[in-house]
DNA sequence: ACTTTTGCACCTAGGTGTTAACAT
DNA sequence: ATGTTAACACCTAGGTGCAAAAGT
């Protein structure tokens, strides 16, 4: 994921569907992102891979993003697919902004956050989410990322390009969808289209099966998209000749 | 103040600074718009008057215009300009996207209401604001603005092209800036530059001085802008030859 | 005759990857 | 060598009044 001093979005936004609140009982939704270890990375081109590189930078201040409809009814959270597309990254540890601060050259994991109302008094944007009673973290293996200033891998640049509308420009039409079908259709084959992740409920809220579910029916590929280079790296491309 | 089927903004719209609320307590910040009077207007070209044409338009289904940060604390409120510049107008009475509807060629005057929290369940984007303890409305007399489909008065056109960054396409430049000072200057002569408007206190809250200013210091003139055609008319309009 | 609608050109505001310059 | 920055062209998204067309 491209991080920069102004900020710059995540591309594809998280997006998320929740089930098994409390109608009536108000949430903060809140989003942070964690490192996945404590390594540095870099860049192997002939390798194609992404290699330790020694040990993590030291640790940045803590921010998290607090969906701008917090508060609101668990009523009003379930009837609407809560994307993230307003969260900003950036490697600038003075930053002011509100933005996430990251690491460049590290991988990160986002996490979802559900906090009850009453819960949420010590929400900040600048502090760690509380943990405890009526606070529940989610977290999707599949959208650990590697953060960078400039991408090292063309496929990764041209999905991003073939994907983002706001990349529209950099699109020399046909060629790209094509790629892009071909690694769409690779990827169905062994990954099943639709997944649903079950989480033991949160607690005060009576028991479901599906407390959280990420909608990958629609979203698949979205998800495909926003993990981590390596991971892009294992499916089988195939360059229309 | 143009109003259209898809929703258009107030231009300029209402901002407001707000002192004397508790710190501590939640509140909603809302607006309405009522009718001035019960009649319709035209506008008369030859004498450049609004004049009555008529009684006013079977009522239409109130709504109210939540201020997106709402609920916030006393402290968030009044460290800002609270503006409403996302508010929208339309003339359509079945419209579903939550603008406030309004009849063309009547009167109407904007209404700023402050809701404590706990007095604010029955708030909705589609019922009347509720009354009563821990609820206070505020109107300012110079707001009043008549809606139209098209201008009427070239006058104001001007004003909004020099005025709303957005018009910029049809300033034509030194012509229409040498018209908006001159209109300034006259409008200096007999109004004051700076008005405080002083309201008694929200129930509940000790009682001060200014529980509600008006930022006119700085947005006098985007308030003279906002006034009624016919208002603008007793300005004292200078042409540059 | 008057009012409203619609498509439009022209803006603001801001999200993209690119590229060359810069930093380490 | 490698990683970062800043200016840039090219987009999306949406707020303007205009003018011709359509209603009433």
């Amino acid at each position: 994921m491209i991080i920069t001093k102004a900020g710059r979005r995540m591309f594809p936004a998280m997006r998320v569907k929740i089930s098994g609140l409390d109608p009536h009982q108000q949430y903060y939704i809140a989003m942070d992102i964690v490192p996945v270890d404590n390594k540095r990375y870099r860049y192997v081109y002939h390798s194609s891979k992404w290699m330790v590189a020694g040990n993590a930078d030291s640790p940045v201040p803590p921010r998290v993003y607090i969906h701008p409809d917090s508060p609101a009814s668990g009523e009003t959270w379930m009837r609407q697919v809560i994307s993230f597309d307003k969260l900003k990254l950036t490697n600038n540890e003075l930053d002011d902004q509100g933005h996430i601060i990251l690491h460049s050259m590290h991988k990160y994991q986002p996490r979802v956050h559900i906090i009850r109302k009453d819960c949420g008094d010590d929400l900040s944007p600048i502090k760690p989410v509380p943990s405890g009673e009526g606070v529940k973290a989610f977290s999707f293996p599949e959208t650990v990322f590697t953060t960078v200033t400039a991408y090292q891998n063309q496929q990764i640049t041209r999905l991003k390009i073939d994907r983002n509308p706001f990349a529209k420009g950099f699109r020399d039409s046909g060629r790209n969808r094509m790629g892009l079908e071909a690694l769409v259709e690779s990827y169905a084959f062994w990954r099943p289209s639709l997944r649903t992740l079950t989480f033991e409920d949160i607690p005060g809220i009576p028991k479901q099966e599906d407390i959280l579910q990420t909608s990958l029916m629609v979203q698949w590929l979205r998800i495909c998209l926003s993990m981590e280079d390596t991971w892009i790296q294992s499916l089988v491309w195939k360059d229309p000749s």
